[in-house]
DNA sequence: GCCAACGTTGGC
DNA sequence: GCCAACGTTGGC
């Protein structure tokens, strides 16, 4: 049965326009057992993914992602000066666990977490809730559909917004997840 | 940049 | 097993 999931990344790490251009990536850099747990045991190929951008101007959902390939060994973390170098677990005991993302829609605008925690059906989502840091989230088919109507119904940001956007320098080195 | 909320670590 | 200290996340 298909399932539904929410994956943040910082824009700094990676985006849904890059993903457009790329088609598919693999979600390493996760290192959160929650999240791991997600990815490793439940994922499955085909379920739905709501993309989320973090720490963004807005936050928010800015398209439709699909698991193209179940949980396997996360090998960054066992890459020794990889960004992602973890010392837990080891190659043969992975300790960590990513899967591969395929594009699936770009929305026109964002779906900001303040529009996501207005809107009704949506008051359960986890990332609504308050203090909700985890990267890897479960959604359920009726959120999923809402967000992707939400999604759909964005226009692009008018010509007053259209200004080139200020440069933003990347943040301090691992504050990143997902890349 | 601030800082509240959260997860992890490690002393005891 | 408790919990204080610490590091990180992420909205604002």
């Amino acid at each position: 049965m298909t399932r539904y999931w929410l994956m943040k990344c910082e824009p700094s790490a990676y985006t849904i326009e890059r993903l457009e251009r790329d088609g598919r990536t693999s979600w390493e850099g996760v290192r959160n057992y929650q999240a791991r747990n997600f990815m490793r045991d439940e994922m499955q190929v085909g379920d739905g993914v709501l993309f989320y951008a973090s720490n963004a101007d807005p936050s928010g959902v800015t398209g439709l992602a699909e698991i193209v390939r179940a949980g396997y060994p996360d090998h960054t973390a066992w890459t020794k000066g990889h960004q992602y170098f973890d010392e837990t677990g080891s190659k043969d005991a992975p300790a960590w666990y990513m899967v591969d993302v395929g594009f699936v829609e770009r929305f026109a605008g964002v779906v900001s977490l303040e529009q996501l925690k207005t809107t009704k059906g949506l008051e359960e989502m986890m990332v609504t809730q308050k203090g909700s840091r985890l990267s890897v989230q479960p959604v359920t088919r009726a959120e999923f559909a809402i967000v992707a109507r939400l999604g759909r119904a964005t226009r692009a940001a008018g010509p007053a917004a259209a200004e080139p956007a200020p440069i933003r320098p990347p943040r301090a080195a691992g504050r990143r997840t997902k890349k």
